[in-house]
DNA sequence: TCCGGTCTGGACTGCACGGTCCACACTAGC
DNA sequence: GCTAGTGTGGACCGTGCAGTCCAGACCGGA
C-alpha cells in the first residue's frame, strides 16, 4: 500500500480536496461518502483503497489539511511580529480571513464530529494551538528584545490569552455572522500587550 | 396539543433531562432516540408527541436547556461584578465550572451538529452571548461609575473581548485538556479592565 | 358511569449510508 | 507481450436509526 503511483497520489489528492471542499459548503453532518464520491468522479472501491480507515480516516485527513491551511492563511505575516505595524498587519490579515470564511469553520466542525471519540481529532487540534500559540509567543519575545514590551510580561501565557481570544472570537462568529467579538479581542490582546504586564494592584 | 398535563409534562421533563444528560455522557453524535428513551423508560409515541419534530425539535430543545445553564452556573457572581474581588471570585467559579465539566462542551456539541442549517441553532447561541455580554458591560459599568475603571474604555467592546476569550479558551480545553487558555484569557482581560482603556501610543 | 381528551407501548416501515467484494483496466518493468 | 501490482467501476449488503401508526390505558369532568 506504500507504493503510491503519480496517478494515485493524483487521485487520493482529488478526493481530499474534493472532501474538504463539500465540508467547507455543506457541513460535516451533510456530507456522505457517496457525495464526495460523485463530487470528484471516483468510486468507492478508490476511496476505500486510499483511505481503509474509511470515512474516519477521511476526516482526519481534512483536519490535518485544514489545521495546516489555518497557519499557511496567516503567513507571512505571523512570523514577523516584530513592530508594531506588522502586529496590526497580522490582526488585519486574521479578521479578514475569517471574514472570507464565513460562518464555516471546517475545522471546528470536523473535530466536533470526530469529537472526543478520536484521540487523532484532538491530537490535530492541540498540535495547531501548540503551534499558533509559539509563532505568537516568539513575536512577543521579539518586541520584548526590542524593548517595546515590558520582560516581566510572560510571553507564553500572553500568546495564550491572545490564542484563546481569537478562537472565541471566530466561534461567536460562526453563529452570529460577524466579526466583532473577533476585532475586539484582537485588539484587546494587542493593546494589552503594549500597556500591559504585571502592575501592583 | 397545548394542553399538557402536570403527568405530561412531568414526562416531557424527563425525556429533556435524559437527553441532556446522555448527550453530556457521550456527546450527540452517541445519542440516538433509542438511547433516550430507554435511560427516561418512556417510549418512541411519548417521545414523538412531547417533540412532533422529531430528533431536531429535541436538540434544539436541549440547548436551550445548557445555554440557560451556562449563564444560571455562573450566579449570583455575574450579576455581582462591584468589586476587584467579585471580578476575581467570578472569574473563579468560570475556571471551576469549566473544569469540572471536562472535555466536554454539551452546547458547542449540540450547536455544532445542528450546525448552521438549523436557524434556530444560531439564535440559541446568539442570544446567550447576548445576554452574557450584557451582564460583563454591565459590572464594567458600574466599575466605571465607582472610579475604578477608565471612562474612556467601551463597556461593550471589553466585554465582547472577554466573552471571545473565555469561550475560546473553553474550546481549547475541549481539546488539550487542560484550562490555561481559559484562564490567561480571563486574567488578561481583568487586568486589561484594571490597566487599560485607551492609551496615547 | 360514561365520554372526551391526553398519555403510553411497541411493532413496523423505509431508507440512507458506510462498508465489502469481485471483476476488469491500466501501467511499468523485464 | 507477459505478469504482477496498482488503479478503477459499481453492484451489493447489512443495519442503525428516525419516524409512523394504531390499539389501548389512564384520567378528569359532567
Amino acid at each position: 500500500m506504500r507504493a503510491l503511483t503519480r496517478k494515485g497520489a493524483a487521485t487520493r489528492q482529488r478526493i481530499l480536496a474534493g472532501a474538504a471542499a463539500h465540508i467547507r459548503e455543506f457541513g460535516v453532518g451533510a456530507t456522505t461518502l457517496d457525495d464526495v464520491l460523485s463530487r470528484t468522479a471516483t468510486s468507492k472501491s478508490q476511496l476505500f483503497h486510499y483511505f481503509p480507515g474509511g470515512r474516519e480516516e477521511l476526516l482526519l485527513a481534512v483536519a490535518r489539511y485544514e489545521a495546516d491551511q489555518v497557519l499557511e492563511d496567516q503567513r507571512p505575516q505571523l512570523g514577523e511580529l516584530t513592530s508594531w505595524p506588522a502586529w496590526q498587519a497580522w490582526r488585519d490579515k486574521v479578521v479578514d480571513r475569517y471574514r472570507r470564511q464565513g460562518r464555516l469553520c471546517p475545522l471546528n466542525s470536523v473535530t466536533s464530529h470526530l469529537g472526543n471519540r478520536t484521540p487523532g481529532a484532538q491530537a490535530v487540534v492541540t498540535e495547531l494551538v501548540r503551534r499558533w500559540q509559539a509563532e505568537i509567543a516568539a513575536g512577543v519575545r521579539h518586541m520584548q528584545d526590542a524593548g517595546e514590551i515590558d520582560r516581566d510580561l510572560d510571553p507564553d501565557r500572553a500568546a495564550a490569552a491572545l490564542l484563546a481570544g481569537i478562537q472565541g472570537g471566530v466561534l461567536i462568529q460562526m453563529s452570529t455572522g460577524d466579526t466583532t467579538h473577533l476585532e475586539a479581542a484582537l485588539d484587546m490582546g494587542i493593546a494589552h500587550l503594549r500597556t500591559g504586564g504585571p502592575r501592583p494592584s
